[in-house]
RNA sequence: GGCCCCAUCGUCUAGCCUGGCCUAGGACACCGGCCUUUCACGCCGGCGACACGGGUUCGAAUCCCGUUGGGGUCACCA
């Protein structure tokens, strides 16, 4: 059984880069029929928080991604949460220890820093000296009785460590590239590199898919699976996803997480789209997809290499896409009802579904409903300056209001049809036509120069808010 | 800086492994037009790339080497 695992560490939002690896170990655990498990990585105590798990999986949720295991749904390999598997580590810090891997180190950080920094100064890279590598028994019980703290350091062998990545290909990296790192800090808590292994193994997880930062990790870890004697899975390094300015994706690039893009109205479904093909795609040329043709279709052969730039623009165009033609208006209207009610826009769902139906042609994120859907629901216009100018500048404006108030004011109803009907009549009577008949209207009722299309506005609205609107209008000109 | 990874339109990418079907295809964005008595949607068209230099070959976007550029990583963070 393949088993594949998304690890994050909760110590904020669920970010985009971390999305897509979530996503990318979804889909291929969907193709292959494997485990997906979520793993906690917070044995950084200082910044891990449990209300970060609570959102990360909020957020995952929320995308359409779904594990088998994990510290909210347990299984039989837990505990999911590193925090909670200390114990563990121990023990195989002490058989590392036992069997000569491992070693313990009484340096202290001063004394490593000022090493570092000569290696610096010098232009060579830092590499731990070894010092404390072959400590005798008395030496170890001179630092012990002075109560110095030891970190624990894996015993680094000499070699080129070699592995086949299915993304990348064989990647060869010399052990000499890093000296004797440390597995456990001065506190007793294991450090990264060492727990991702003892989980990775003891979850039996057979492929390692992440980001492309870990790359040059992963021989650490292979020569620690080597000294415990565990198989070495397969590993899949994806590229990195860089911001506008070709740097790794952070905070700075402002709103990259995934709740941020939830908060600015785009729909998961088309997140999950367009985040897949982020460093994928699949045979055919078409870009809108399925989950189910995603998963169906992918393989972590068929992923590139080289890294990609988020690309906001093209996930606005594709949930525009979500919006007008794959959602149901009954399920988009549901989901923008929180967003109506932000903006002050107050009315039943009935209402909100005929709005939705007038406007979703011409948004592209939930927010947008701020600006097109104001006319549905506030009847005071304001014109701006030059509004003002252009009414009393051009002799037809107020006429054209003033000729379709004349027509509507004993109407009760006023649906699409009508409307049109009754355009077609002042078209014929005044000679005024396409813009030149729009535009006043438009401005009339809703004091914006662009908007939704006006037959549905005034089928929404109904004739009442239709005539009160004109009326202030004829006023305020007249 | 050392090491590692990467390199096709502005952006996401197809093609590369298994050289000729490539006069390099698609999508977003941008520009123009059509449809529409308004706004959108939609449709059609245009702009636009194999980083550079050497090889190998009858033939290179594709294979090899170098240069340049970009990114990642070098912690008692993950």
């Amino acid at each position: 059984m393949k088993r594949v695992r998304f690890a994050p560490s909760p110590t904020g939002y669920l970010h985009l880069g971390n999305a897509r690896t979530a996503l990318f170990n979804y889909l291929f655990a969907k193709h292959e029929r494997a485990i997906l498990i979520l793993r906690i990585e917070d044995t950084d105590l200082e910044r891990s928080k449990k209300e970060y798990e609570d959102m990360l999986i909020e957020d995952l949720k929320w995308l359409g991604i779904s594990w088998e295991e994990g510290p909210d749904v347990s299984g039989n390999f837990g505990p999911y949460r590193q925090s909670e598997r200390v114990d563990i580590y121990k023990k195989y810090v002490q058989k590392l220890i036992e069997e000569g891997h491992a070693y313990y180190c009484y340096c202290s950080e001063e004394e490593l820093e000022l090493e570092r920094e000569k290696a610096i100064s010098e232009g060579r890279a830092y590499r731990y000296s070894g010092k404390c590598r072959n400590l005798t028994p008395e030496d170890r019980k001179v630092y012990e009785e002075k109560r110095i703290k030891p970190t624990v350091r894996f015993k680094v062998p000499d070699k080129i460590v070699v592995f086949e990545d299915i993304i990348r290909g064989v990647v060869e990296i010399d052990t000499k590239e890093f000296g004797d790192f440390v597995i456990v800090r001065k506190d007793g808590i294991p450090v990264y590199n060492f727990v991702v292994v003892i989980d990775d193994a003891l979850m039996n997880i057979s492929h390692v898919i992440r980001g492309e930062d870990h790359l040059s990790n992963t021989p650490k870890q292979i020569v620690i699976y080597e000294a415990l004697g565990f198989d070495i899975p397969k590993f899949a390094h994806l590229p990195i996803i860089l911001g506008e300015d070709r740097t790794k994706l952070s905070k700075r690039h402002g709103a990259v997480s995934v709740r941020a893009l939830k908060d600015e109205g785009y729909l998961p479904e088309a997140v999950f789209n367009a985040l897949s093909l982020l460093g994928w795609h699949p045979k055919e040329e078409k870009e809108i997809l399925s989950k189910e043709e995603i998963f169906n279709q992918f393989r972590l052969e068929d992923v590139n290499s080289s890294p990609a730039i988020f690309d906001r623009t093209k996930l606005r165009w594709m949930n525009g896409v979500y919006i007008r033609e794959i959602i149901s208006l009954d399920d988009l209207t549901k989901r923008a009802t929180e967003f109506f009610e932000g903006f002050g826009y107050i009315a039943n769902f009935e209402y909100y579904r005929k709005v939705m139906e007038a406007i979703r042609d011409s948004i592209e994120t939930l927010l947008d409903i701020k600006e097109r859907g104001r006319v549905f629901f506030v009847d005071e216009t304001i014109f701006s300056e030059e509004v003002i100018k252009e009414v009393r500048l051009e002799e037809n404006f107020y006429r054209v209001v003033q000729t379709f108030y004349e027509k509507v004011k004993d109407r009760e109803t006023l649906s699409k049809e009508e409307f049109k009907s009754i355009t077609k009549e002042i078209q014929k009577e005044l000679n005024i036509k396409g813009k030149a008949l729009f535009h006043p209207l438009r401005i009339a009722l809703t004091g914006e120069s662009s908007g939704v299309g006006l037959d549905l506005l005034v089928d929404v609205i109904g004739a009442e808010r239709t005539k009160l609107r004109l009326r202030r209008f004829l006023e305020y000109f007249g």
